[in-house]
DNA sequence: AGAACCACCTGGCAGC
DNA sequence: TGCTGCCAGGTGGTTC
């Protein structure tokens, strides 16, 4: 579900709501998350104003007054603000209680997300690591082009690195590499500085529009107000194989990288 | 350096 | 209806 428009989805929905309200204690019920919610959550959240949501690749951060919130929604997670009468569902882990009355609730089913504390998130190993936003103003084709030079892995397998990108997960890379007209396979260090301006290009009107779309919704991706996102009805090859390409009509095709799928045109998209 | 796996975990779906 | 096997948005880690 979450890639870096699905994550800043949720952020952009739930910031009017949480900016300037304050924590009153946090319920775990289920702290088995990819690591182990911190047992002090409940104590390390009370009482705290909620200063800003941003986010950093993946990760969504809440900035309170001594900690920051680091919240990762993996593969199946999601964050909604609700009605604090409404009982807890099955995967529903996690609970923070805001003081003018709502809780925004975790919810995650298989359990690969995460909820973090730390003072300092500039240097968290987990964040420290992740590499250039594709939405700044940094990422370009020339930034592509300097970094990719003497990469001999695959394009593809190059914008999922997120200590490289941060943020483009499986989706985002298919569908940034049609736009692009690069076969996934094209080693990295091999494109031109006219192929890598055109990918860094489609990268950033990929991750936008889907934004503007309110993300993929995949499953039952919800913001945090529980809202769909529609973006999956634009996909150019994920999820498609077999179906006509929407640009030349020829098959979409499937391979597999790693072990992760790969969509492709075999004709819009060369190496 | 890079590719391939594995691990974590649940649920949906196809096929029998 | 029910079982089995496979697949899924992520990503840190190990091994070759």
């Amino acid at each position: 579900m979450p890639e870096l428009p699905e994550v800043e989805t949720v952020r952009r929905g739930l910031a009017p709501h949480l900016q300037g309200q304050r924590l009153v204690g946090a319920r775990v019920r289920q702290p088995a998350l990819r690591w182990p919610v911190p047992l002090d959550l409940d104590a390390r959240v009370r009482e705290q104003p909620i200063l800003s949501l941003s986010r950093r690749g993946k990760y969504l951060l809440v900035q309170l007054a001594t900690d920051w919130l680091l919240v990762h929604l993996g593969m199946s997670g999601s964050l909604r603000l609700t009605d604090p009468g409404i009982d807890p569902g099955k995967h529903d882990h996690v609970d923070l209680l805001l003081a003018n009355g709502p809780v925004l609730r975790y919810h995650d089913p298989r359990r690969f997300g995460a909820i973090l504390l730390t003072p300092d998130p500039d240097r968290h190993p987990l964040l420290a690591p992740l590499g250039i936003e594709p939405l700044s103003e940094a990422f370009r084709g020339e930034w592509l082009y300097q970094a990719s030079r003497q990469r001999r892995t695959s394009i593809k397998a190059f914008l999922m690195d997120a200590h490289t990108i941060a943020g483009i997960g499986n989706i985002y890379a298919n569908e940034a590499l049609f736009r692009a007209g690069i076969h996934p396979s094209t080693m990295a260090g091999r494109l031109s500085r006219t192929r890598c301006e055109r990918l860094a290009v489609q990268i950033r009107s990929t991750l936008e529009a889907a934004i503007a779309a309110g993300g993929s919704s995949l499953r039952d991706f919800v913001d945090g107000q529980g809202n769909p996102g529609y973006f999956q009805q634009s996909y150019f090859v994920y999820g498609r194989p077999g179906s006509p390409c929407r640009t030349c009509g020829h098959a979409i095709r499937i391979m597999r990288q790693g072990n992760r799928a790969t969509f492709y045109c075999p004709e819009c998209q060369k190496r």
